[in-house]
DNA sequence: CATCAGGGCCCTG
DNA sequence: CAGGGCCCTGAT
């Protein structure tokens, strides 16, 4: 079993992002599947992070609100940090969380139509990866082909052999192996734990990573196509991975070039009113995403996702309950 | 009980 | 460039 390693509080960083922020539809995104790493409430995000071969606790607090946003991150660590430490896991999580980005022209330029309201409601959120690429990555390859509890069985499983327990501040949650850590398991290993045949694109997309094929900070500064290029070369990863990584991770606000059948039903009846047993097809949902959403396409597309399972969460959606498919 | 598709992707023909 | 196969699970 898991024996949890305790953490003790070590330091608390400041952040200001700009103007509209909202920090709750940037720190919890109901869509995503529930994940033994974090945890959420109004206001709180508990978030494990590897950073530099730390494990880390975080606990992101809401000071602020969507006009005058802050926040703060307190931070439990097993060793001291030292300020350089501090200063670059600052500058990691003003990326990750991309703090800097200014929505404001997102806003404007739909000021009228159907994401006015979503907009009020939600506004100044980001999308977001709270990991790394490579640990965003292992999350892409978990979802493949599985039904959500699956995914869910197959990540908590995953952490238990690799990952780190780790309790602060009354939580225990997991936190991320890092690359290196999981090197030299065989995929057999891998497929000991009821993955699959997902096991060998975790093994040679660990590789990537340990051989350095692959370094998510020389990607951040490269072009959407090389960071497209890139990402699709690694073994496992296709046109719906690379689509989620590239708006989430690089933050390719305007990276919408496929749909996957799921998610073609939902857009479908959303977009397009349509009943979800004759969807539109891809094209035809791309090209209305081009005409309505051009320059802004997943962000906008992301903005009516959130907005429709943030009311999933306090109200069932029936024909949405049917589609998603716990 | 058996069959089947699933929040894809690779590989083959 | 279309389509079969892949691991395992829960739904039917």
């Amino acid at each position: 079993m898991n024996k949890p390693v305790p953490l003790k509080k070590k330091s608390v960083l400041e952040f200001t992002p700009k103007t509209p922020f909202c920090f709750d539809a940037t720190m919890h995104k109901p869509d995503h599947f529930p994940s033994g790493d974090n945890e959420w409430q109004p206001g709180v995000r508990w978030q494990t992070m590897l950073w530099k071969g730390e494990a880390l606790g975080l606990k992101l607090e809401n000071r602020g609100t969507a006009a005058r946003p802050g926040f703060t991150v307190s931070i439990w660590s097993k060793g001291e940090l030292s300020e350089n430490y501090l200063d670059s896991l600052t500058a990691e999580i003003d990326y990750r969380y991309h703090l800097q980005a200014d929505l404001s022209s997102f806003n404007r330029r739909f000021n009228t139509g159907a994401l006015v309201p979503i907009i009020r409601k939600w506004n100044g959120m980001r999308p977001i990866s709270y990991g790394s690429l490579y640990e965003y990555l292992i999350i892409a390859i978990v979802l493949q082909n599985a039904t959500l509890r699956r995914s869910v069985n197959m990540m908590q499983t995953l952490f238990e052999q690799y990952g780190t327990l780790l309790s602060y501040d009354g939580k225990e949650l997991f936190c991320f192996w890092s690359p290196e850590t999981i090197e030299d398991v065989t995929e057999q290993d891998l497929r000991g734990l009821k993955i699959g045949y997902r096991a060998k694109s975790i093994k040679r997309v660990t590789g990537a990573f340990v051989k350095g094929e692959i370094n998510e900070d020389g990607l951040r500064a490269k072009t959407l196509n090389e960071q497209r290029q890139a990402i699709l070369k690694l073994y496992g990863i296709g046109p719906a991975s690379v689509g989620y990584i590239l708006f989430d991770v690089f933050h390719q606000w305007d990276e919408l070039a496929y749909i996957s059948p799921w998610e073609q039903k939902i857009y479908s009846r959303l977009f397009l009113g349509k009943d979800t047993d004759y969807p539109a097809s891809m094209q035809e949902l791309l090209d209305f995403f081009s005409s309505h959403f051009g320059g802004y396409r997943m962000l906008a597309v992301h903005y009516f996702w959130e907005d429709l399972f943030w009311k999933r969460k306090n109200r069932k959606i029936l024909w949405l309950e049917e589609l998603i498919r716990l």
